[in-house]
DNA sequence: AAGTGAACCTGAAGGC
DNA sequence: TGCCTTCAGGTTCACT
């Protein structure tokens, strides 16, 4: 489900509450989540200090005052949500109403935040592709899970120049390879489908045979929709919802993503959005102006 | 080696 | 109403 701007989001909305708290204990609910949590989990937490929540592509990093770093993954359904410890024990007055489907909490930390609040902080996960992982701080990035990692869309570093070099070469379709999270990580379905729209590239164009204007234009096109999601909270489809329960609102802003059938809204094209399936999963696109 | 498809799991939505 | 099928924001594994 999140793709980088809803992990971004997610990780902003739970800084506030975690930086500087001391987690005084740790309710794992059941034995795994996609893989299993890993050995003495609970104790390996509790009485820890939060130093920092990072995120590396759609991983969350949760750094403490000493080793292990959490990791986690919030699969295709996972979220948390933030309750104050106070009001989490009068049922009815959370800090936030919205109440999911509470026989899919997994993991709930309790906390005392750096300003002494008593919170607790609950990871749920209906479909249970999420996982929780430790890693020594010292190797962090060469975790089986964040080895293997390309460029993040933020920031300068993703330009026509280095996309083309990613590519080059690469005969499966574009819309594969923008997946690929060796190569660019923290792209998922709908920022790519957005993003090919707005370089007017086809996803069923050969990744390797872009040109360096081609290029240019995606590079561009990924780093501007993956600035703008997050700056919009992430997009908020099913029941993704942020840590504080608020949506967020650049589902307003898809251009193709979940559209078929419907005109494009590129100024003067006059095509229809269509969906076609590559690698198992919906792509929607504009076959008019994409090419 | 690179590329494709299935598997993992639950819930929502649509068709009949 | 219920039963069935299809689909969903991701990753990993098995196969060609």
């Amino acid at each position: 489900m999140p793709e980088l701007p809803e992990v971004e989001t997610v990780r902003r909305g739970l800084q506030p509450v975690m930086e500087g708290a001391r987690i005084l204990s740790v309710e794992q609910r059941r034995p795994d989540l996609r893989f299993p949590f890993p050995e003495r989990f609970s104790e390996s937490l509790s009485g820890r200090t939060i130093m920092s929540i990072g995120r590396r592509a759609k991983y969350l990093t949760m750094h403490l005052d000493r080793d292990p770093v959490l990791i986690c993954h919030l699969g295709m359904s996972g979220s948390f949500r933030i309750l104050s410890g106070r009001s989490a024990s009068l049922p009815g007055v959370f800090h936030h109403e919205r109440s999911k489907d509470e026989a899919h909490d997994h993991v709930v930390f309790n906390v005392e935040d750096a300003h002494g609040e008593a919170r607790r902080v609950v990871f749920n996960d209906p479909r249970r592709f999420g996982f929780m992982l430790f890693a020594e701080s010292a190797v962090l990035n060469e975790h089986a899970s964040l080895a293997g990692l390309g460029v993040e869309p933020t920031g300068n570093a993703l330009d026509g120049t280095l996309l083309s070099e990613l590519l080059r070469g690469r005969r499966a379709p574009l819309k594969a390879a923008l997946l690929d999270q060796r190569l660019i990580a923290g792209l998922g379905n709908i920022y790519v489908c957005e993003a090919l729209w707005r370089a007017g590239l086809s996803p069923r164009r050969e990744a390797g045979s872009l040109g360096a204007a081609e290029a240019d234009r995606l590079s561009s096109a990924i780093r501007d929709v993956i600035a703008e999601a997050i700056e919009a909270g992430g997009s908020s489809l099913r029941d993704y919802v942020r840590a504080d329960g608020s949506l967020g609102y650049f589902q307003h802003s898809f251009s193709v993503y979940d559209r078929e059938s419907q005109p494009c809204p590129r100024q003067g094209c006059g095509g229809t959005i269509s969906r076609i399936v590559q690698s198992g999963r919906s792509t929607f696109y504009c076959p008019s102006c994409q090419r």
